[in-house]
DNA sequence: GACAAGATGTGATGTTATAACAATAGGTGA
DNA sequence: TCACCTATTGTTATAACATCACATCTTGTC
């Protein structure tokens, strides 16, 4: 996977990163739930990282700061911030990446670039309404959506 | 994989399959594609099926009739007939499945129960206009859709 | 019928994800 | 404190999904 930003906009990442994780303990605390070690480094990989990363990018990094080098380790830990809204699954790219509005109720929409691989989260509270109502129709009861656009980023739609 | 209908509603399913696929053949011929033995064949195993398969079902099925049974003969097949819109990826299912609207211009999301794994493919123009809207907004040119909602259909819904 | 482009088949391999089980850590109440 | 239960972590092994590289054959064209 090549250099993918998280995001079209730049802005201060360092601050963004710290300031996730702090909210991220929020959450955990709030809601009564673990934020391990393993867990917690997860999520700075991936906020560190700042795009999507696959699970076993994640893993080789928590190989090398001392925690379990198979295969399960990440893939647990990943599964509990998915589970707990801490980080997203871009089902595209077989990837992850940290949630960047942890605790917000939100319904992200992904919109990935097919030529520089960055992910953007997008709000897409009108998409997401627009799929309930749909979905109400037919009599189906949403619990969780993904919505991942391809296509170009403004970056790479510039000639 | 379990059994797992494509849709919701009762319906004539030996019709229904018979003219989707004379309708792709119509969309075939009508853009110069050639729906070729084996690409013509997994259109109708995923039509007989009429759930989502994954790729090594549907290479088994192809081995049966006599074709390659190497995984590329499948996803070259499966492929193809995403590309040309005769059939739909269903991410969330590493699975395919036949699109029931070929060359009707459509946008379709993906309602899949998590209890029987049925996988129903509703009108998403709506859905999809709000996500454009939302891409237009920050620059990004949408080329493709992926919309999937997992929850429970009616019949697993109900008590 | 020679050629080019496209399609198919095969073997090998790469990538992503889970099953099954052992060992350990953390909290709870006797 | 200790026994106990549950959640978590670690490991081995393997399953499931997907692509590469290359040979062969088909199809349409000149």
């Amino acid at each position: 996977m090549t250099a993918a930003p998280l995001a079209f906009a730049e802005h201060d990442h360092s601050a963004c990163s710290g300031e996730v994780l702090a909210r991220a303990e929020r959450v955990c605390r709030g809601a009564g739930l673990r934020l391990t070690p393993v867990r917690r480094r997860t999520l700075e990989i991936l906020l560190e990282a700042h795009r999507a990363l696959g699970a076993y990018e994640v893993l080789e990094r928590l190989g090398a700061d001392g925690f379990g080098q198979q295969p399960p380790v990440a893939y647990r830990a990943l599964d509990f911030l998915v589970e707990h809204g801490l980080a997203h699954r871009v089902r595209r790219l077989n990837a992850f990446a940290a949630c960047m509005h942890p605790g917000e109720a939100h319904a992200p929409a992904f919109l990935i670039c097919r030529a520089c691989d960055a992910v953007a989260e997008a709000p897409a509270g009108a998409v997401r309404s627009a799929l309930d109502a749909e979905a109400a129709r037919l009599g189906f009861t949403v619990e969780r959506v993904s919505l991942e656009a391809v296509g170009l980023c403004p970056a790479c739609a510039a000639p």
